[in-house]
DNA sequence: TATTGTTATACTCTATAACTATA
DNA sequence: TATAGTTATAGAGTATAACAATA
């Protein structure tokens, strides 16, 4: 268990890494925006999958994922085949387009990331990588947090919706 | 320098880290997007200050850092006092009120954090925050990046726009 | 009846550009 | 002329809800 300052600072850290993802955003092609490199990169990295097990990997609702899949497929960067066990669903795959595609945004990535941590040493980068994968999994599925996360309850201690003392009507 | 893997690996870290941003922005109170969060943090830890400096804090546009600044200050949450030697700006303070939110942010984000990290060391927590850090730092304000980090023309060997061969033209 | 996807709608965040006021 | 802010407009990402097709 950490101190309280030391949640506090992540969570302010959390805040501002933005202007990162945003900057590593701010290189990728025009067609290409950040919610399609992603589906891109899940497809190279886990395999073939149906869009539900891809909403799960990035974590995000099943409704948006659907958006990011027909953008990239559209543009032929992936493939949906039928799905022999579920005519619901189907097969997302890569094309050879698509993974021409994530060649390039490996080139872009890695020339922005070479130069801007070029005095980061490999095994430095790793223990990034390793923290933030961590990070990633103590969160766990947040999508499905209502008011709490595990225990149930657990903000209740804080009020709620912000009590009146917290929070006073709208003044002026 | 880092292996191209690793570079390629801290890509996808960061992509798949709005996750947990957005778990963290779900318990904040309806009248306080994460917008208003940063503001209010911002000015707590660095003090009173402009407009400008703090758009500079959150590597956003001034334009979008306007538009936090007045939703905060029409719930009363800052006050924006006359500056002595420049009348076309304000310096931006926390309010009573202010504080009382920031009061409040603070308590949900650390019973959400000891829960989800409860089995990291404070220490475990210390290091993530400095590396986060650090990486901010290497990445500097990357807002004014064009095609190329520090290095004009890095990119070049990448391929400027998509070239064809990457990137066919709509297909079907 | 439950599940897989798709689509419509709405909200937050961000950037660009045009504009006002002051330096 | 240059700078500090504000506002309008547009684009990306996400969530909720309603709906279609299949299990």
């Amino acid at each position: 268990m950490a101190a309280k300052s030391q949640y506090e600072e992540l969570a302010r850290q959390l805040s501002a890494i933005g202007a990162v993802k945003r900057g590593l955003a701010r290189i990728l092609p025009v067609e290409c925006p950040p919610g399609s490199a992603a589906v891109l990169t899940l497809l190279e990295r886990h395999g073939n999958m149906r869009l539900s097990r891809l909403a799960e990997l990035m974590a995000i609702d099943i409704s948006v994922t659907s958006r990011h899949v027909a953008h990239v497929a559209e543009r032929g960067w992936i493939g949906r085949s039928p799905d022999p066990g579920d005519k619901r669903s189907r097969i997302l795959h890569l094309t050879d387009a698509g993974s021409a595609v994530l060649h390039e945004l490996s080139l872009r990535t890695t020339d922005v990331l070479a130069h801007t941590l070029g005095d980061w040493s490999d095994d430095e980068v790793g223990q990034l990588n390793t923290m933030l994968a961590r990070l990633r999994d103590s969160f766990g599925d947040c999508r499905s947090w209502t008011s709490a996360p595990h225990d149930c309850g657990a903000l209740a201690p804080s009020g709620g919706p912000l009590t009146t003392s917290a929070i006073p009507a709208t003044p002026a």
